[in-house]
DNA sequence: CGGTATCCCTAAAGATACTG
DNA sequence: CAGTATCTTTAGGGATACCG
């Protein structure tokens, strides 16, 4: 969780700080698909290990961007959504996604 | 650089691959407002060391997001700018601005 | 199923000194 | 000024085992 002290006063860094890494961008994108269990994120991320993506969702839960909902049910189910902040940041997201169709069909075809 | 082997043929994979990381969106930030000297990206972005700010430029260089251009003169100057690709990625980072800003907004003032 | 808890390892980053 | 070179440190991440 960032705080006033330790926030940068840049907009974004402030951005950077809250997503700017590549699995969190990762878990943005599934989500901003719907709500998934803990397990269907695992699948969809390639190459995440279980312990990287229950951190980054312990932060992200933290910061506010998603929401964490266990039911108490045998066996456990867990599912992950986006907040209002985290969906207030799809222009981003879809921005990245964008602009990655275009380079692939640029350079990659 | 990125392979058509290596590349992850997703969207947003692609797109975090060339600019998803802290230092990188940064020194992107710094040069969308135009070209700039070593130095002034030094002095520009806080915390970041001549080494990893080295190392960003060459690999953001060789990813032909950037251009390098050095004008043989004693001290040596040398510059940096987007090239049209690294441009092209201008809707992003604005994105990311325009979040942040009101991020701080909303959360801290 | 959805996690913890460990241990381990390496790539990334920091510090410092030097140079064309 | 714009780097390189070298060394050290840290944190991110992989592997494995276990648990409510």
């Amino acid at each position: 969780m960032l705080t006033k002290e330790e926030l940068p006063v840049c907009p974004v860094a402030t951005t950077v700080d809250l997503i700017g890494n590549k699995w969190k961008l990762l878990i943005m994108r599934e989500l901003l698909k719907g709500t998934k269990r803990f397990n269907e994120l695992h699948k969809a991320i390639d190459g995440i290990s279980q312990k990287v993506l229950t951190e980054n969702l312990k932060k992200m839960e933290a910061d506010g961007i998603i929401v964490r909902k266990a039911y108490p049910v045998v066996p456990p189910k867990v599912e992950y959504s986006l907040s209002e902040l985290g969906d207030s940041l799809r222009p981003i997201i879809d921005a990245m996604s964008d602009w990655g169709t275009n380079y692939i069909k640029e350079n990659l075809m």
